[in-house]
RNA sequence: GGGGAAGUGGCGGAACGGUAGACGCAGCCGCCUCAAAAGCGGCCGGGCAAACCCCGUGAGGGUUCAAAUCCCUCCUUCCCUACCA
């Protein structure tokens, strides 16, 4: 009887022997090709789970693969460790989030090598960890010194009761999570990276992303939203104001009836008659509880006249003005131009306030005349427009662009949707902003020399005001330009900060001079291939590339200003049809599924279950038929190894019979599948694993038919270095067995032979009118008057062809011969 | 409202203009066994007694000698985004 196959055993041989020998640590060499495989800095939760499993699965049989096949592969990982869950559990439970984070940390990274994933380990980085953040500190202030980091005030969420700010995705309903009450906006000092004067670049360069999902670069270019038009100026009645819009539409210029403008305007206060003041103030106080979410999304909309009117610069035409809710105070210039009859939000105001609707674009051979049930959008012929009346609506944009320039009224604008990265929170466990504030030098950047700013440990965090604002310790400290008293800067940095620029520090982990050294860099830069959900397509992705763009400009990164060259979102796993929840008690553990079926069954059924790409659905019954393949592998070679020590995998045995033929061919067709999928960068490893089977079945065939055959001995041999990326610890066991002394994942992978991907005999299809009628076995390369004549012969073609005129032929080597007739 | 992706057996999927359903799961039959499990072998889209015949890739149309595949319209599902002027 044979040996059964312990997965646990082998599984945990394995894993230690390749930490041990270390033959994941990846070294600059000059004379290979580098290979940059990444999957994205998981934040440490607590427990790994089955979409990480399905990412990292990937991931390493793509790191895997490519070493194989003889590059240099840096695979590393690491810990996105600040932010706030850790704050929350705190809160929650009275942990220290420093603890909390470490214990998660430590977990996780537990159940990653129980994975059995191949990273080099020497290399991984806790973003948490002073010797990191200290170069968060350090890119921060070379960002304030080229004046892309600033502060100003901007409206954000603030909980009056907690005393804090919050994210947007902490407010629910208009109110705080945690205390219920009414979030309010307020103006409040904030720090923000410019990365608005990276858009047009940002925008530009998605071009050259061809590596990159269609849709992923679609969402970016929609977040970046560049727009062409103008911006012009209203003069305001009987007041030195003036109100500047932005609009696309210059065409309907004409078509102006009221000037609508966001509450927040500056302009607001200042033009407001008597009369309208009190109105316009409970106006604008009733908005400011509310969120920009139940401003925009969940209200109608509505309005208050302020008693000023607007006087139209090229009509001159005076329209009244109206402070309103659908106006954004962070877009463009905070006021619109209301265009009723031209734009449906205009139309939907003006007739809930009883404004006028002026059409000025006929649609092409409609007449005007009757009142609109909605805005007409298109673009037209223009009427009722002054001197612009009859032009089509794109040479009326150019020519009232053309006026209102030579007017000086106004000037030609891009704008885009996208606004500065807002990147101070009012929360402890985060990366601390290294400004001081002097009495007397005002706001000072800390020297390099001071970094890193140390985040205070044992300080109270209660969800309540700014934990280090509320530490002395920490906020009380001289300035370093006068050595007079100084505040810290209590707020701390996003995580986004952290995970934009990490895959540098992965390349240079214990550099002690400098983020990381720009010659390592220039070796490894930028990333072949990033793998990782769909979910960060437009702020991790985009601010990374934000990042790298400002690296570039400074020389500290060479080549390509890009640092992703190639992208792959993995699918989501679901299980019973919905997402794995906690509160659902649907989740996979890792931990059960290795000690229960194993992680060579778990990643084979990761690979094989649907394309990378799509979501797939975790079953018990699948992961079985996973399982069960690893044992008949296990039984295909074990009995065997002895006999399979006598091929040379690099040598082609011959074949004497059709089962040795089908067998090699079936070893071949597997190899060339792993190859093509890893090259062709569409990673359908579910096709090589279903390859894989088809090997594995025509080997217990000729097992069962011809054991002492040299193409058996050849199969079992070849069959770990074949299934080494997908199933590593399985492939590095029978590699042993086999009498080798070094591990299989250094070996050189099996190179597809064609001499043993050639068959003797194809089916060629002989169809009459596209219809098949008959199947021909022949030989490769039969011609196509051979074929035509023995398709002739067939009957069935014989009964179709009858008294009709051939038309015509239609050949396809080894495949297919169509007659056509008339 | 806008944008994107996808619809193939009971299920996951394969087929990147040329044999639709590889491979696996589930199911059924058989072998092995005292029995069960495991394992091994076979069957497995629909119609038909059966077939080498006919039908069949969400629906309809088109391009082509040939369409699951390319194009148009519609339906359905999922994801993203949302008053961006």
């Amino acid at each position: 009887m044979a040996e059964p196959y312990d997965y646990r055993s082998v599984e945990r041989k394995w894993q230690q022997r390749w930490d041990e020998q270390r033959i994941f640590a990846a070294r600059e060499d000059a004379a290979k090709q580098k290979y940059y495989a990444l999957e994205m800095l998981p934040y440490p939760s607590g427990d790994l789970h089955i979409g990480h499993a399905k990412n990292y699965t990937l991931g390493d049989a793509i790191a895997r693969m490519m070493r194989m096949l003889g590059y240099n592969v840096i695979h590393p990982m690491g810990w996105d460790a600040f932010g706030l869950p850790a704050e929350n559990a705190a809160i929650a439970h009275g942990a220290d989030p420093s603890d909390w984070t470490r214990a998660n940390i430590a977990n996780m990274q537990r159940q990653v090598r129980l994975m059995g994933t191949g990273y080099d380990w020497s290399r991984e980085i806790t973003t948490c960890d002073p010797e990191y953040y200290r170069w968060n500190q350090w890119l921060f202030l070379r960002l304030y010194e080229h004046g892309l980091a600033y502060k100003r005030e901007a409206p954000v969420n603030w909980c009056p009761h907690d005393r804090t700010v919050l994210a947007n995705e902490q407010v629910i309903d208009g109110r705080c999570w945690r205390c219920e009450n009414l979030v309010e906006r307020r103006n409040l000092s904030q720090w923000f990276l410019k990365i608005t004067e990276y858009a047009e670049r940002l925008l530009d360069d998605l071009e050259i992303l061809e590596g990159w999902p269609e849709r992923t670069r679609t969402m970016q270019r929609n977040w970046i939203g560049r727009s062409e038009g103008a911006q012009f100026t209203f003069a305001v009645e009987n007041s030195e104001e003036t109100i500047s819009v932005f609009t696309t539409r210059l065409d309907t210029l004409f078509g102006v009836t009221y000037l609508a403008v966001a509450p927040e305007h500056p302009a607001v206060a200042k033009i407001v008659t008597k009369k309208a003041r009190t109105a316009v103030e409970q106006f604008t106080q009733s908005l400011q509880s509310k969120s920009e979410l139940e401003r925009t999304s969940l209200m109608e909309k509505e309005g208050v006249f302020t008693g000023a009117y607007a006087v139209n610069p090229l009509s001159h035409e005076r329209v009244p003005i109206w402070v309103t809710n659908y106006v954004l105070a962070e877009y463009g210039t905070g006021a619109v131009m209301g265009v009723p009859a031209h734009d449906q939000r205009d139309f939907e105001f003006a007739r809930k306030h009883a404004l006028p609707i002026a059409q000025v674009v006929a649609p092409p051979g409609a007449d005007l005349g009757a009142p609109l049930h909605e805005a007409y959008l298109e673009d037209g012929r223009l009427v009722a427009s002054g001197d612009f009346t009859g032009m089509s609506s794109p040479r009326a944009r150019e020519a009232i662009a053309d006026r209102l320039v030579a007017l000086g009224a106004g000037a030609r604008q891009v704008n885009f949707r996208i606004r500065d990265w807002l990147v101070s929170r009012q929360r402890y466990w985060g990366t601390p902003i290294p400004i001081v504030y002097c009495e007397r030098c005002g706001e000072v950047p800390v020297p390099d020399d001071q970094l890193p700013v140390l985040l205070p440990a044992n300080v109270p965090v209660t969800g309540e005001g700014s934990p280090l604002a509320n530490d002395p310790a920490f906020s009380n400290t001289t300035c370093p330009k006068c050595d007079g008293p100084a505040k810290r800067e209590s707020d701390t940095m996003d995580t986004f900060f952290e995970s934009s620029w990490y895959y540098l520090r992965y390349l240079d982990p214990h550099n002690a001079s400098a983020p990381w050294d720009q010659e390592i860099a220039r070796y490894w830069m930028p990333i072949d291939q990033y793998i990782g959900g769909a979910e960060h397509a437009v702020l991790h992705l985009l601010y990374s590339r934000f990042f790298y763009k400002f690296f570039h400009d400074r020389g500290w990164v060479t080549g390509s200003n890009e640092p992703f060259t190639r992208l792959f979102h993995q699918g989501m796993v679901l299980y019973n049809g919905e997402k794995m929840s906690k509160s659902r008690g649907n989740v996979i553990g890792i931990d059960e599924v290795v000690e229960k079926r194993g992680v060579d069954a778990m990643r084979l059924f990761l690979l094989y279950v649907t394309p990378p790409e799509d979501t797939s659905d975790w079953t018990d019954e699948g992961i079985n038929g996973r399982v069960r393949f690893v044992n008949r592998v296990w039984r295909a070679c074990e009995p065997f190894l002895d006999h399979a020590k006598s091929a040379n995998v690099r040598a082609l045995p011959p074949a004497s019979s059709e089962e040795e033929k089908t067998l090699l061919r079936a070893v071949h067709v597997a190899a060339k599948s792993a190859v093509d999928e890893t090259l062709s960068r569409r990673f359908h490893y579910n096709t090589t694993v279903a390859k894989l089977d088809e090997y594995v079945n025509a080997l217990m065939a000729l097992e069962q038919a011809a054991p002492d055959s040299p193409a058996v001995a050849y199969a079992v041999h070849a069959l770990p270095l074949i299934m080494a990326p997908f199933a590593p610890h399985l492939a590095d066991e029978l590699w042993e067995r086999m009498g080798h002394k070094t591990s299989v994942h250094l070996e050189s992978y099996l190179e597809p032979d064609m001499r043993a991907l050639a068959v003797d005999t194809v089916t060629l299809v002989v169809q009459v009118n596209g219809k098949i009628r008959a199947r021909l076995q022949v030989p490769p390369g039969t011609s196509e008057d051979d074929a035509f004549a023995l398709g002739l012969e067939q009957p069935a073609v014989q009964a179709q062809l009858d008294e009709k005129r051939i038309q015509r032929r239609i050949f396809i080597a080894d495949k297919l011969l169509n007659i056509v007739t008339g």
